[in-house]
DNA sequence: ACATATTTTTAGATAAGACTAAAAAATATA
DNA sequence: TATATTTTTTAGTCTTATCTAAAAATATGT
């Protein structure tokens, strides 16, 4: 019998966990009730009676009607869960043939699978990656993550170009329309035209031209060259 | 929004479900409340309890004191997490470099992933295989298993040989007992002599001998030869 | 057949995680 | 500063899956 403690949490954790996890990304403050409760689609009376408990747990600092902030054990708990869903998504498309916007649901259950051997070998089977299909980093097992300078489509002006690097909205409804349009990780882009009435954009992708509005281009990232 | 219909079961339902698959090839009769429970290491008042649901939502037959049987439906339903659970096994060992005495718990959090693309894909990376690392058969979509001819080495008489094919019992303790031995699948096993004291064996495997007991020689499967 | 033993079910309790409705605290507005 | 609005918490309820203890049904031995 092994004598180390692994601390275990359960699935509902988890996702309270990733979820602060990914709020506090956007916010210098501590992560309100709200915020946590529409991002997981339940009521703030839920959060509140479950930010006590990894309170309790230590996972998190939480001072009532203050928000709450990951402690540095709660970051390494969250972006074990965040190595783990975007090592999965990348298996799931290198692998097994899916496509980028079907990783996403089953991801979220791949995750919560408790073994440390099979993250370990998953990591080496894939042979290291360092992001998912998406474009988002992969957390390294310390929770550290590589940051690739990267910036939105829409702060290109005319005549500059970029390589397609990521996307900030990771929907099927939004992925699916990048494929329609033969938009992918990779591609070049180069703006031909910006329209100041409404930000919408037209490019050149693959020797095509084509017209972006403002909301793709707001939620496509380019490494500008 | 699919209208497809995909009914959904709790983790919990799931092992009920399998367990009673697994006991009801030990029995002709209906599997009673008891074996359940020592199976799931629970108590009977909690299986009472379950199985009136799950007889509720026509998965099994049951009649008070009566014991359990599964109905076709159920029987679908248990045979594919026992699909999912060898596939996961087969994907841990050849993908994975797992061996096969550690994959039995993470394959018990696997087969509950709910995807069918995932199995369907799965299948088809690893070659639809028809056995697990334990030599256990692997249902096909329609749970039809390839049924296999084995014996237990224990009824293999004096100069008899066999091909190792199987295990009964696939606790690690026994697997890794095997191993020290250098018993794996695929390997031949003569019976030198049978001793009629103790139904102990001795045997030549890889050119070697070695002494068996008879409690080993009833867990392992042979294909006579 | 009857007393005893075993198995199974019932009844009532507990814990986790979520919900609703209402109270309390904090923030925004006039 | 007083009032209104929003946010957050409290209090109480529900569901799922478990438990213990006790009652009921079935099986067994002589």
């Amino acid at each position: 019998m092994s004598s180390k403690y692994v601390p275990m949490f359960t699935s509902s954790e988890e996702n309270y966990l990733k979820a602060i996890y990914h709020l506090e990304i956007d916010t210098d403050k501590g992560v309100s009730t709200n915020a946590i409760a529409e991002k997981l689609v339940t009521k703030a009376s839920a959060v509140t009676d479950m930010v006590k408990k990894l309170s309790e747990k230590e996972l998190i600092i939480y001072k009532k009607y203050q928000g709450v902030t990951l402690t540095n054990f709660g970051k390494k708990i969250a972006s074990s869960i965040v190595r783990k869903h975007r090592l999965w998504e990348v298996f799931l498309v290198e692998k097994l043939n899916f496509s980028w916007d079907e990783v996403h649901d089953v991801a979220e259950q791949l995750e919560h699978i408790k073994s440390p051997k099979l993250i370990n070998q998953l990591d080496i089977f894939l042979g290291f990656p360092s992001q998912d299909p998406h474009g988002d980093p992969i957390p390294d097992k310390d929770g550290n993550l590589k940051v690739v300078e990267k910036s939105l489509l829409s702060t290109l002006l005319k005549n500059e170009s970029g390589i397609c690097v990521g996307v900030n909205d990771s929907s099927s409804e939004f992925l699916q329309f990048l494929d329609k349009k033969g938009i992918t990780l990779g591609k070049q882009i180069k703006v031909l035209e910006k329209e100041n009435f409404d930000g919408s954009l037209f490019i050149t992708i693959d020797q095509k031209k084509l017209s972006i509005s403002n909301k793709i281009a707001n939620n496509l990232y380019i490494q500008k060259q």
